[in-house]
DNA sequence: AGAGTCATCCGAAACGATTTGAGCGTTTGA
DNA sequence: TCAAACGCTCAAATCGTTTCGGATGACTCT
């Protein structure tokens, strides 16, 4: 109760006071002024479920989460809820979160926003190779946005990280220092990121005319990325080189080389993705890919909200480019003095060795 | 139009359909049966809106995620989140996220959540010495429950583990393992848990008959660790033993020893706080305090629910104690050759010195 | 003066579910 | 036999907002 409030107190009509806040011209000046003053007075605020009623509109967003081991505390996730909230909020539209476990519950999850009429659209994270979720949202005719592509055919909106471009120049690096066995630690195949990874590790490897290294591959903890290296270190003719699909399965192997009594960069390189705040402060500092998180999900919510526009997802993919950062977990293949720099990107990668703050800071000896 | 679809389909009332639905008991089983039937067939799904509308209650909760540098990317709200999704799900709650800069914009958005009528209920995470979001919630008479203390005289529902008892018992291993100078680094101390941890570290001290040791307090990032361990490392006597409020801090400080030429825990030991997964993979591994995160939030649900259905908060105060899990990143002070154990609290820690795997590994030579 | 414009305003009907109070046969109890 | 109770059903009001289609009176034009 409470256009009829101010409509009561003030002798006229809830359509007049509807239409004086909703700010149209067939107004009286004086009248919409009357109506302002008394709104402000009782600090009227219009009742969000009613209009949202009225117009058949939820005026909200939803984005489950996966709440999976390795997934479920992957700060990757909060950047991304942290980077849309502003632009949501700009919108007037809420954000409603769930968490499910992949699988079962995470369909029952989706049915939930979408048969519920909970949501008007979708954000996706994380997508599969074959992805249910993409498939039964198309089929109800619901809005979303995906963040990474899939084998889907129809067409539907979708901003990714160009992974394979990126750990195809990654590989290339590593190729150019001299190595020649790059293992992949890679995560779960399932996922599309994880595919597109391993495409890039492949295809730069087939271009050198290097057989296809070891691969591991395993939900993205350091735990996992511990085991992988161990597993591949292991072999008769172990790699010189690990490629890492994030930069927590990195984290993991740096730590099964120390254990091996191996160091990094000396003696195997490592490179990871994802450049976590902690990528600065492994030892040695990691070499990685850096992905423009907090963009992608800005520019997912403003496709989101031309799909929610009535605009056609039939145009709307977008694959952006990640950036290498060199740090100093990698570096020339062991029992060769130098890299050659002739395979590939190796030259025009700037290396940035060390300093990781502009203070300038002397040790305690 | 969908209750009414039922009714039209079946040529009786909406009322009836809805109280067959309902599960009233004053419809004949033959007509509930057809109704149910007919439900059924047309996939009937109530709209939310519509009985939130009627109901007066939004039938969701908010939770606002802080986007502070050092915060927004803090794994703990996501491991919060997972936690609190099934219970939620279960109570047919949604969950409502906003992200906002403490400050003004924070405000903002709670204004939004409770005058916007958005949600029935709050979870507010990582409460503030003094909070005006807690004092904001109770004049509005908005049912919330807070992780975490604060300096509010009136009563409020809150789960908070005990930092300072945790922090008392890390520095008494300290004190125990014969190191007198202890420094501490902080979170910034508006924070309540900073505040608390901060306490214990004192209250250690103080009953050992030490002085209060150096302290450096900012944003828990690996960067601030590192910088407050360097400052604190650059005194003319520096300290022997560096607790950190947050385990990010503790990985910053690990690494300006090693920048120093330090070896920790032979040199200097560091004790962390939050047993994140990567703890394990610090070298050393990290001695660190584990806080039961989703039981928390699990708990926090269950407490909201109640304050739902008109508990009073006034009881409603609980705190968990935290757990200290002892690696390999402390030890005996430099110059002394073994602990006294006298001091307190060290003789029954058991030492968790190496294996982080239960797969027996052999190391390559 | 009569018709047409214009500036303002308002009644009523949505949106979809819930709930109140009542209606209407039939059965039971006094 | 009359009234109360019971079993089942429904019309209508309600939640708060938006919007369609007038309505009213003042003013302008011919």
């Amino acid at each position: 109760m409470s256009l009829a409030r101010i409509a009561r107190n003030l002798g006229i009509s809830v359509t007049t006071v509807s239409r004086a806040l909703g700010g149209f011209d067939d107004v009286a000046p004086a009248t919409r002024a009357r109506v302002a003053a008394e709104a402000e007075r009782i600090n009227y605020r219009p009742n969000q479920t009613a209009r949202r009623l009225r117009h058949g509109r939820s005026e909200a967003v939803g984005m489950v989460l996966p709440a999976a081991p390795g997934q479920f505390d992957d700060p990757f996730f909060l950047r991304m809820l942290a980077a849309m909230g502003p632009r949501l909020d700009q919108a007037q539209l809420d954000l409603l979160v769930t968490t499910a476990r992949p699988g079962a519950d995470e369909m029952r999850a989706y049915r939930h926003l979408v048969e519920g009429r909970r949501v008007d659209g979708i954000l996706l994270a994380r997508t599969r190779r074959h992805d249910e979720r993409i498939g039964y949202l198309l089929d109800q005719r619901m809005p979303f946005v995906a963040h990474g592509r899939s084998d889907e055919p129809r067409p539907f909106a979708s901003l990714d990280i160009d992974g394979a471009a990126a750990c195809r120049q990654a590989t290339e690096r590593l190729i150019g220092f001299g190595h020649r066995r790059i293992g992949l630690i890679n995560a779960a195949p399932v996922y599309m990121f994880a595919h597109y990874r391993e495409a890039g590790w492949r295809a730069a490897l087939q271009a050198a005319g290097l057989p296809p290294g070891p691969m591991q591959a395993a939900e993205p903890t350091e735990e996992n990325g511990f085991l992988a290296a161990r597993a591949l270190l292991a072999d008769a003719a172990p790699p010189t080189a690990l490629l890492c699909a994030t930069d927590r399965l990195a984290v993991g192997a740096l730590h099964a080389l120390a254990d091996a009594g191996l160091r990094a960069a000396r003696d195997v390189s490592v490179i990871g993705y994802d450049d976590l705040p902690l990528a600065t402060y492994t030892d040695p500092p990691l070499t990685t890919i850096e992905q423009p998180v907090e963009r992608a999900a800005a520019r997912m919510v403003e496709m989101l909200l031309q799909l929610l526009e009535g605009a056609d997802p039939a145009g709307m993919q977008e694959v952006w480019p990640a950036r290498l950062i060199a740090r100093a977990s990698d570096g020339p293949a062991p029992t060769m003095t130098a890299p050659q720099g002739t395979v590939g990107g190796v030259d025009d990668l700037k290396r940035d060795t060390g300093g990781r703050h502009d203070t300038t800071g002397t040790s305690r000896t």
